[in-house]
DNA sequence: GCTGATATACCACTTTTCTGGAATATCCGT
DNA sequence: ACGGATATTCCAGAAAAGTGGTATATCAGC
């Protein structure tokens, strides 16, 4: 629910209080169980979709939104998508490619956890369009929501969302579930979309030696440089790296580190300075 | 919890049935409240540190870990992180640097949600040295743990872990606990730190024609394939490669790759064959 | 003790990429 | 209409990376 710092107050304090005890009694814990359970065993999109259509009236909302931020015409079949707006909003929604510069997206690029959209002017600067967006939006029935960021590192930015129709509040009671099951049902996506995969199998994998020289190439070291680095002739460093290309069947450097980010074999974080 | 497709079996399958209705009546839901109060209140780090360590015991771990991944010795007071592991663990840790190669560091860059980690072996290829560091850790008392990912674009990656002593079962009930706590503990280090407030420089961006090159060049093309592609010449293609480079101030194409992944420009999607 | 994987090292040759400097045409917003 | 950003093209030498073949020592597992 954080993002800018800033003393900002926390609006998170009082989920405390909203967490009803009445509710408590198997409710909540059954319901995140079964959902869970519907949310993984989804083999396709469709049934996912089915899963969250159910998950989300049961929560207490009316719409649910499950996406990546990107523009959805261009990007076709291999961009995540799932929702039950209404038609009309969503080819308004995608002919204007508003999923890159959605405010609720660019709120939940600056945060971790779920928040509901009524903060979202506190947060992040919001421009004419924007408003006339969320204003339109709201006159096609799409009121306040709940949205949890998911987002993967090197891959497509996205979101889920709850929804509500305008005037109706949101479940607050239901927040916490819906913020887990958020994360699970993105997860389950990425699942079925096959995100990272690479077909291949068995998958490749390197050795110690040639991760290093990988890893120091992808810092920006020429060969020579990581030589004196590992302390080894420079061209045992090239063997090393092209061997691992071989692995991996590419035949440039620089697709070795893109196949390695992939399989997690390395991770952005490794090629970074700081 | 899922990561690389390939229809391997979902372990989360089995959520539904870690959570046991025994513990129902208040006890979880007032458990969470409490703890997302206790995290809502810190004010420094000393105070989430202290949350933390009660909160850790109270769900029946031993050790958490909140951390950006990031070379400690490096990175210094910017750098997110708070742990109660033994001393000699994390000096050993750090001064290797392990931070950015760990395993479970390099898992939870691959997905939304959290994970055992004993689950690690089968999503991503470690290699003798993980193995070796894992080992190592065990032999100092560090078990089996679960660890919930912190990912906001443009930051430093991160993660919150919490760890059982060797030999120790995970408490299995209290993982989706863990995970929504792990997810407010980590956005109040963020407002604690003041994460966002730093980042003040305006990211590099390309143009259109920059990044198309970009995109086909990490997509294996040479240059000249490229300009048959885009249908311009072969040296504008270089042009348009070398001036991306200048944006980001690096001095080799792959690291442009690395680079635009980073900040979003790019995904892997838009790089890997399928 | 054998086998396979790993790490190391060397050479010669080809292709690709990087570096630096310059120039023209187009498009966009003021 | 003008200034600024963008897209495009050309040249040439230097540096880096890719290709193909070979060889030795170590270590782990069978």
């Amino acid at each position: 629910m954080e993002c800018q710092g800033k003393g900002v107050r926390r609006d998170n304090g009082d989920l405390g209080r909203r967490l009803r005890p009445e509710l408590c009694p198997m409710g909540i814990l059954s319901l995140l169980s079964r959902f869970v359970t519907l949310i993984n065993s989804a083999q396709s999109a469709g049934d996912l979709e089915s899963a969250l259509v159910q998950i989300c009236i049961e929560l207490g909302f009316q719409y649910f939104a499950l996406t990546h931020h990107v523009d959805i015409l261009r990007a076709g079949a291999r961009a995540i998508r799932l929702h039950n707006y209404p038609n009309r909003w969503a080819d308004y929604y995608d002919s204007r490619a508003l999923g890159v510069s959605d405010p609720v997206h660019r709120m939940s690029h600056t945060t971790r956890v779920g928040f509901q959209w009524s903060i979202i002017p506190d947060r992040i600067p919001l421009t004419r369009n924007d408003k006339l967006m969320l204003s339109l939006g709201r006159d096609q029935g799409i009121g306040d929501g709940f949205t949890i960021p998911a987002n993967v590192p090197g891959e497509a930015r996205g979101s889920v969302s709850f929804v509500n129709a305008t005037g109706r509040p949101l479940p607050v009671d239901m927040l916490p579930v819906a913020e887990l099951i958020g994360g699970f049902a993105f997860e389950a996506a990425r699942r079925i979309w096959g995100v990272r995969s690479l077909n291949v199998n068995p998958p490749p994998s390197l050795t110690d030696r040639q991760r290093d020289c990988v890893l120091w190439a992808g810092r920006g070291k020429g060969d020579w440089e990581i030589s004196r680095i590992l302390d080894v002739s420079e061209e045992t460093v090239t063997r090393h790296i092209t061997h691992g290309c071989g692995r991996y069947g590419v035949n440039k450097r620089a697709l070795l580190f893109i196949r390695t980010l992939a399989d997690g074999t390395l991770t952005l974080e490794d090629f970074l300075p700081g």
